[in-house]
RNA sequence: GCUCUUGUAGUUCAAUGGAUAGAACUGCGGACUUCUAAGCCGUUAAUGUUGGUUCGAUUCCAACCGAGAGCACCA
């Protein structure tokens, strides 16, 4: 069925057609039809008489009233009880058990399509910090909203496992005073802590050469340049064998933490295999008779930007290795073998925007076919109050750390709880991971967040486990019902006065998850789904705190139909945001 | 310097070319002691500055001021 909105949208066109507008016309005019912001306003409106004033010249009062008149008459009155001109606006009022879809949405751009989501993207020995939760929290988020729109859908993670920064962290072993960390008895965690510490000192020590003047830093540079030629080949065995091992312990690491946040990737794509791939696509081009590709400063390969309004960039260094730019051509073209995407959707922080302008340009004149389905989404960076992360210097909050520290925090909570310690651990872990991604997703992810960890450690107010509260309510309510009669008072049909305000309005504001719904997915939006989950609890929340669902032993059963009919959505919403569901809390 | 993004209560965030700019945190005050108080109710408080377009701008445009990012061999 068509989205309400849509179906309104439709009716107020036709009343244009009935009123001799041309279809050129009406191609130019642009009203909207919403939700209400105050639901006793009715729960949909549009502007369309404002708009149309503007382009006719008439009174925009008089041709709401005709617009209402007009669509009382057409539109089904088995869906809107009430049609109303209010101002210059036409008000809709919904029937009051209209019904709420929790399924599928159909969207022209993502329905039957097969789309790939690339995010999180760490790099295998370094660590995994607090931007990868942020990452992964949104390319999750988004992954969901297109499965959500009838997309299918696989998910992969790019992982750089060569580049400068594996160099430094090897060159950086040489400095380190504890042993290499393969002994069984010590866990992945730490194994990967050493790993980052190695990065961190390499760093320090090449900060420190270039304090001691030129001569040094050249020639820990060379070093470091030496040691990442070593990687990058895979000339020296002693380097591969801690190499190996380093990146594995990494990757199980990665495994680890997905499975908590409840991401599972369909295919992982490494930098080791693109460049290859990139390489050959881009000297194949060189030699082809009308290149894209020109000879820069030191022989370095370069595309040139400025034709395109873009940056110039290196495509492969004068040192024949092919950079990040010729990487992220192979891995398209590796994209492409492994699953013929209709759209492929690369998620990542937007100080890569620029670059991915060029590199999808590239693909674009190179590949077609691919690069026209290529899209970028990038996110804004994570900061903390006056202080910025750097995972060079070590300034940063490591992903399970925070973890961590949120687990504590909510475990915490529970102290009073009735439940054994296993299923203490596991709920509060899934606590943990909500208020964290929820945090995330509630606001535009296009925008820089400040992170305020304190604030997020309180459990408080707009959070993720604030809706799985409301949810856990309903599941303590449905437990108590068990074994008890039916109530008396249930012949009261839903939204009749007998109805207390606060039953009603909840029960208004459940059909609205489909149009937030289908917004999100429209718009790459979460955060209206986000937005929609806290109000809906919190109409819950004030309907819970004065309606009392079981009474003298029995219960209501319209109210306690309400009460499911709510958990359902709310699950639904949490689900699609990537968010888990707890029992109970 | 050039380019892009951004500026909303004390703080962290929503929203919108139009109906009264909406939450949370903090502060202050309150209720119940009943299905989980991670909850409920009340209360104070905001569109950086100056112009422009418009019947109407917090939203679009310009300049300025502030913040962040990018600008060829890192990713």
């Amino acid at each position: 069925m068509l989205q309400i909105a849509e179906l309104i949208k439709i009716h107020c066109i036709s009343f244009l057609k009935k009123n001799d507008i041309s279809e050129e016309e009406i191609e130019k005019i642009k009203f909207t039809v919403d939700v209400n912001k105050d639901i006793d306003r009715g729960d949909l409106y549009t502007n369309f008489a404002l708009v149309m004033s503007k382009l006719f010249n008439q009174n925009p009062i008089v041709i709401a009233i005709n617009l209402a008149e007009y669509l009382h008459q057409q539109l089904d009155k088995t869906i809107f009880k009430k049609v109303e001109a209010a101002d210059a606006y036409v008000n809709f009022y919904l029937i009051d058990n209209f019904e709420t879809k929790t399924e599928k949405i159909n969207h022209p751009e993502f329905t039957g399509k097969k789309i790939a989501y690339e995010y999180t993207d760490p790099n295998p020995m370094k660590e995994f910090h607090i931007g990868h939760l942020m990452s992964n929290t949104i390319g999750e988020a988004i992954s969901r909203l297109g499965e959500l729109g009838g997309a299918e859908i696989k998910r992969y993670s790019y992982q750089g496992d060569t580049g400068r920064h594996l160099a430094v962290t090897m060159w950086g072993l040489r400095f380190m005073e504890n042993p290499w960390p393969d002994a069984e008895s010590i866990t992945i965690t730490d194994k990967v802590k050493f790993l980052g510490q190695a990065y961190v000192t390499g760093n320090a020590k090449l900060a420190e050469a270039k304090e001691k003047g030129e001569q040094e830093y050249s020639r820990v540079m060379t070093e470091i340049e030496i040691m990442n030629q070593k990687i990058y080949d895979r000339s020296d065995d002693e380097v591969n064998t801690l190499y190996d091992q380093g990146k594995e312990w990494s990757l199980q690491k990665f495994e680890q933490l997905y499975e908590v946040l409840g991401t599972k990737f369909d295919h992982y794509f490494f930098e080791s295999q693109t460049a290859p791939v990139g390489l050959k696509i881009v000297e194949e081009n060189l030699h082809a008779t009308s290149s894209i590709f020109t000879t820069g400063e030191n022989d370095a390969i370069i595309f040139q930007g400025e034709a395109y309004d873009l940056h110039t960039r290196v495509f492969i260094n004068a040192k024949g290795i092919p950079t990040y730019e010729s990487k992220e051509i192979g891995l398209a073209q590796m994209k492409y073998n492994v699953w013929n995407f209709d759209r492929s959707i690369v998620i990542t922080a937007n100080e890569q925007n620029e670059v991915f302008k060029v590199t999808n340009k590239a693909i674009t004149l190179l590949m077609p076919d691919i690069g026209s389905k290529m899209e970028h989404l990038g996110h804004g960076m994570m900061s903390f109050v006056g202080q910025k992360m750097s995972s060079r210097t070590g300034k940063i909050i490591a992903g399970d750390e925070f973890l961590e520290e949120m687990m504590a925090s909510s475990y915490e909570k529970m102290a009073e709880r009735e439940m054994t310690e296993q299923e203490k651990q596991n709920v509060s872990k899934d606590i943990a991971v909500a208020a964290i991604k929820f945090s995330i997703l509630k606001q535009n992810f296009r925008k820089n967040i400040i992170f305020d960890k304190e604030k997020a450690l309180s459990l408080e107010g707009d959070s993720g486990p604030y809706i799985q509260y409301a949810i856990v309510r309903i599941n303590s309510i449905e437990k108590k019902t068990e074994g008890l009669g039916i109530s008396d008072v249930t012949t009261v049909p839903l939204g009749e006065n007998e109805m207390s305000p606060e039953a009603q309005n909840l029960n208004r504001t459940l059909w609205r998850f489909d149009h937030m719904c289908y917004k999100a997915i429209d718009e790459f939006a979460p955060q209206y789904i986000a937005q929609y989950l806290i109000d809906l609890a919190s109409r819950f929340n004030s309907f819970y705190s004065k309606n009392k669902i079981i009474e003298d032993e029995k219960v209501n059963k319209e109210l306690f139909d309400l009460c499911v009919k709510t958990r359902e959505v709310l699950t639904q919403g949490l689900t699609t945001l990537g968010i888990r569901v707890v029992p109970k809390m």
